[in-house]
DNA sequence: CGAGTTATCATGGTT
DNA sequence: TGATAACTCG
């Protein structure tokens, strides 16, 4: 995001005697109106779903200048996404025109990452520090867990990340955290290895996301001096999305908003659905105790789906304890019924699926219309197979990006040590790739030169080919790297990034190594390989590019292609489709169990908004679906429909299901998915049995489960259990059939091996 | 150092 | 089941 503050000498934005031009406040509705009109001190927007609640923050934009004697650099305006940064900057600008590029508008790690290199050095960084990706942050703490003697195996770097993530979410420093709250990680020594991991990161120049968000808080709080510099010159803030916004996004809106008090926030707490990524739903839930005074406007008028879809919608949300309270209407058509049914198996309800979408296809639907959206992105596999062999046209949206493969980041890794010495990561990843004969000893002995002598990884390489520390063949080696990468900085600024990239790629012999590659994979490797210079070409330094590609790591998917789009419920939010198909509604599933585990009652609700959000994708059709039979990671398991098919209100839904497929019993609590140890389901004896002759020479009849007697079931001091009402743990000692659990959640309880199964 | 083998683990995924 | 990381052996 470029730096608009000091582009200046804009006419006045208009005279004071023509009457303002008020026609883009044509066609909006009452409580669109009073969003946009309410200009001055505290507001919050509460816009449910398809209610044109980005109309309303473009509108507001314009009303803003239009009638208020304020400059667009004047203007906040944040997003969560870049995505949706840039929509709300290109429709702004047609409302409003060029004036639209100079609102500091952007997510709020990019507004992070503008003020942290203006002000770096206060929060003790470099203005060209890094920006670590989530990958980098494990590695690094992967790092300190084993330099700390803790066992990786017990003690992933996923859980410590997930720990300081949330501390950093909540805006406390290490020094503001008791070990208490660091969930048991490593018997309390969380707070510790959070300190220590701030430290790393500052040697290195690094931050990671959190970061951006944690220093800004701490250069507020304390330099008041550059905190008014900001309050005042921030005259207007808006904020989209405000349900999943974290406590240190909250508290940074708050310090920046104390001046003028003139923020808005838009947002539907019944959408808030990434508490589990840190978002505080409580901040939406107290705005008005927050900001006193505050108006409270509601969109609850829908301009999107039909009335049985929002009655649907609208029943099921209604479940939900913690919400404000919305009732959303429309005076569209009723249209049909949300259908629902339930299924044999995952690939009977692939098929299904298959089978209505040719039939609306028949009626004349275009297949860009129409969306499956599931909870678990393994889901996503029933239908692709379904569809391949249908022939049905698909796009699965998520997953893999460019920027994360693997070639790509060590391409990165070499412009990230070129552009940023400090960083120990990058040099990490690419001193012996290719090859160069250089391991671990080698590494090793860089590190303790650069602890001697307080110095970085490539710094201390340096010194070590100067004074010829290492011998022979590694002497070489090394003293090739140092030259070639004193060679890139000196071009660094000389060529374009894009001539820099070609250079790197040719002289460091890693293009080489993947020419060599006969696999069949290195020649799409070689694809994007040559695909990164022409991506570099936009950009006018290294950093600009290397900021660009850990803030915006886009997925460019068009939406023009005759395709049905399949994706997970979370990255469907935002978007809407004529036909959405909701598979794979049952308990375990969805809600997820997990969730449900580690969250309980707040999990539910989260997930219930999960579910509302899928409904309200939908324009003109909904179709749910449950299967009583799925197979999960291998493994078969039976399961009930959700608790959430229930909750549907009987009179806006057509049951499709046959009676006696899957009406045994619903589910009524968390206790009913379980584990089939006994029989496959018949249906699929056949085929198992099929695949079983073909593999014949391959199947060792042993390795079936054998029928539990109790000594062959894996339930094993320290075997990984899960318990329907306690959820994960490890046995911690076993006494015949009594077993005592160290649980993940619940903590230590005795339970009878009956009651749990392994996983 | 590299290839082959074994162990482990599995929601959601932007920045 | 299947991807990936860790581990072992030549």
């Amino acid at each position: 995001m470029s730096d608009n503050f000091d582009i200046g000498n804009f006419d006045a934005p208009q005279e004071a005697s023509p009457p303002p031009d008020l026609s883009y406040l044509n066609g909006l509705n009452e409580g669109q109106t009073a969003a946009v009109q309410s200009l001055d001190g505290p507001v919050l927007v509460l816009a449910g779903a398809g209610t044109g609640k980005t109309r309303v923050l473009i509108t507001r934009l314009a009303h803003i200048l239009n009638m208020r004697d304020v400059r667009p650099w004047e203007i906040l305006a944040v997003t969560f996404t870049n995505k949706a940064a840039a929509e709300m900057r290109e429709r702004t600008a047609n409302l409003v025109g060029p004036q639209a590029i100079e609102i500091k508008l952007g997510t709020f790690h990019s507004i992070g990452v503008w003020l942290l290199r203006r002000h770096a050095e206060l929060v003790g960084l470099n203005t060209n520090f890094t920006i670590l990706d989530t990958d980098d942050q494990l590695r690094l703490l992967k790092q300190i867990l084993v330099d700390e003697g803790i066992d990786v195996k017990k003690w992933p770097p996923r859980g410590l990340a997930a720990v300081i993530d949330r501390w950093k979410d909540k805006g406390l420093r290490p020094d503001q955290v008791k070990d208490l709250d660091g969930n048991g990680f490593a018997h309390g020594r969380a707070g510790e290895l959070y300190k220590i991991y701030q430290t790393r990161l500052t040697a290195q120049n690094a931050c990671d996301f959190g970061d951006l968000l944690l220093h800004i808080l701490t250069l507020f709080q304390q330099n008041p001096e550059i905190l008014a510099q900001y309050q005042n010159r921030f005259k207007y803030i808006l904020v989209d999305e405000y349900q999943d916004t974290n406590v240190a996004q909250y508290l940074m809106l708050r310090l920046l908003a104390q001046k003028h008090k003139n923020i808005c926030c838009v947002g539907d707490d019944d959408q808030s659905i990434y508490g589990w990524r840190g978002a505080e739903v409580g901040n939406i839930l107290k705005f008005e105790d927050d900001f006193p005074g505050a108006d409270v406007i509601r969109l609850e008028r829908n301009y999107r789906s039909t009335s049985h879809i929002l009655g649907a919608a609208s029943g099921l949300i209604s479940r939900n304890e913690s919400r404000l309270g919305k009732t959303l209407f429309t005076e569209g058509n009723d249209g049909e019924k949300v259908v629902l049914n339930g299924l044999w198996d995952g690939g009977n309800e692939a098929r299904w699926v298959a089978d209505e979408i040719e039939n609306i296809e028949r009626k004349g639907a275009s297949l860009k219309d129409v969306a499956i959206l599931v909870r678990a992105s393994f889901q996503t596999r029933d239908f692709e197979e379904c569809f391949l062999s249908m022939g049905i046209k698909y796009r699965v949206i998520g997953g893999l990006r460019f920027y994360e493969r693997r070639e790509i980041r060590d391409v990165l890794a070499y412009l990230r040590v070129i552009n940023q010495a400090d960083d120990d990561l990058a040099f990490e990843r690419i001193y012996n790739l290719p090859k160069r004969g250089l391991g671990a000893k080698a590494l090793e002995k860089i590190r303790n030169i650069g602890r001697a002598n307080n110095l970085s990884l490539s710094r201390a390489a340096v010194l070590a080919v100067e004074q010829k520390l290492f011998k022979g063949k590694p002497l070489a080696a090394l003293s090739e790297l140092c030259a070639n990468f004193e060679h890139w900085r000196a071009q660094k600024d000389l060529i374009p990034p894009n001539e820099l990239v070609e250079a790197v790629l040719e002289e460091s012999g890693y293009f080489d190594m993947w020419r060599q590659d006969k696999s069949v994979e290195a020649e799409g490797k070689k694809e994007n390989l040559k695909e990164l210079g022409p991506a570099l070409a936009d950009y006018e330094s290294l950093g600009q590019f290397l900021e660009h590609v850990s803030l915006v790591m886009e997925n460019n998917e068009d939406k023009s292609d005759e395709m049905v789009s399949v994706m997970t419920l979370h990255s469907a939010k935002g978007l809407e489709y004529d036909t959405v198909f909701l598979p794979g509604w049952e308990e375990g599933l969805f809600p997820h169990q997990r969730a449900l585990d580690e969250n309980g009652l707040k999990a539910l609700e989260e997930e219930r908004r999960l579910a509302y959000v899928g409904i309200t994708r939908a324009k003109l059709r909904c179709y749910i679906s449950h299967a009583s039979n799925r197979r999960i990671h291998g493994q078969w398991q039976s399961s009930l429909p959700s608790r959430f098919v229930d909750e549907l209100p009987k009179e806006h839904i057509a049951d499709q299901s046959e009676q006696g497929v899957y009406n045994t019993s619903r589910a009524s609590d968390a206790s009913s998915t379980f584990t089939w140890r006994t029989a496959e389901p018949t249906h699929y004896t056949d085929v198992m049995k099929k695949r079983a002759a073909a593999n014949e020479a391959l199947v060792d009849n042993t390795t079936q489960p054998l029928k539990s007697d109790g000594s062959d079931t894996g339930k094993e001091v320290g075997s990984r259990i899960f318990h329907q009402k306690f959820g994960y743990g490890r046995i911690l000692r076993k006494d015949g059939p009594k077993l005592e659990i160290a649980f993940e959640k619940a903590g230590t309880k005795k339970v009878m091996e009956n009651f749990v199964q392994t996983c």
